[in-house]
DNA sequence: CGAAGTACTGAACCGTGCTTCACTCCTTGA
DNA sequence: TCAAGGAGTGAAGCACGGTTCAGTACTTCG
């Protein structure tokens, strides 16, 4: 009965990733993600050797959902700087989109374990930055720079400017676009090429 | 014996600050803050209602330290650009001096009553931003943008990118000058003009 | 000197939430 | 049909850390 078994764990992820939705790290215990997955406490032991690697688990599946959707959108059409854009502009929607979750990923306070899974999530990103931003000075398009700097940077700017409008509720309409404008200075982009 | 209780109180604050500076929040618990401060734990609650309050304090004391020191780099000579640069270049450089407690205040998960100052810790520091930002673009050295969006999002930029090198421990000796680069290219000046 | 009050002590208390484990139930195969 | 074994249960156990409070020592004043 793998089938089955697989099951109960798929459920106990689902369940967390549910949990951390609607109320943040908070909700997720594991008395909590249990009854949400129809489970007993007991079970959730079953599958997962404890509540940390349950919620690195799910931290890892909705990162990767994240990364894989910007990688998508920075593969799409458009010049090196177009791709850069595209990165900040899916970033930010998607995280508007599921402001709980994205506060959650981005900024809620979590224990060592998951923090340390967080970290991996800025990075990851800031890599997807450097790429681009690296191969985008490369063909003269930008100016040189530090590509490590500026991605860490840029990962941090989008962020922080989100974790507002994520906490407070509502983000006004020309949130990503002021986004986008400060994104394309910060690369040292001709404004007007990119309006 | 009123100054004999403001000691202990003092005591107790200057305690807190150094288990926070050395060991982060983690080394903050009532029993360890009494215990540097040479008083019982008992006595913790005579001069605060509790942990919360106590914490908070300490967050206010050194959030009002580095606020201050900015302020004063920014009221230094130089034109409007160079003030913005010498936000970045003071709050970077002290974070860098003391790493531990910069991330403490930065970065490092706390409870919520904390993380409600650290929020306020961060917005201080972007309306300073966005005060000298308005400023220059009502100049014209600075083209039009939303200060608020600029300013939040050079807060997250700075504070990212110092988090790697504050959790890693070493930083690079041009990291300070790559993030005077980021920030002029982002506010829109001329780089050449503040090299 | 003695009584009253106050600063101070620190071990016990309590709430929270992860983890365990003795038990039940259900499926499986002879 | 009926043992046998594993899946599943959920209440009790346990660790951690903030908080409390009855008791002690010290200071002050009559």
């Amino acid at each position: 009965m793998q089938a089955r078994l697989d099951a109960q764990r798929e459920a106990l992820l689902a369940a967390a990733v549910a949990l951390l939705s609607e109320q943040g790290y908070a909700g997720c215990s594991v008395v909590g993600v249990a009854a949400r997955a129809g489970v007993s406490t007991g079970s959730v032991y079953r599958y997962f050797p404890g509540k940390a690697e349950l919620v690195v688990e799910v931290f890892r599946g909705l990162v990767g959902r994240e990364v894989q959707a910007v990688e998508q959108a920075a593969d799409g059409p458009g010049d090196l700087i177009d791709r850069v854009v595209a990165i900040v502009e899916t970033f930010a929607n998607r995280a508007l989109k599921a402001p709980r979750l994205a506060f959650a990923l981005l900024a809620e306070p979590v224990d060592a374990p998951v923090e340390a899974e967080r970290l991996v999530f800025r990075q990851v990103f800031q890599q997807a930055f450097a790429r681009h931003v690296t191969e985008a000075v490369k063909a003269g398009v930008l100016p040189p720079q530090e590509a490590a700097i500026t991605a860490a940077a840029l990962v941090g700017a989008v962020a922080e400017v989100l974790v507002g409008p994520l906490s407070a509720g509502v983000a006004s309409a020309d949130t990503v676009p002021n986004l986008v404008r400060f994104t394309l200075r910060a690369l040292g982009a001709d404004d007007a090429a990119h309006s």
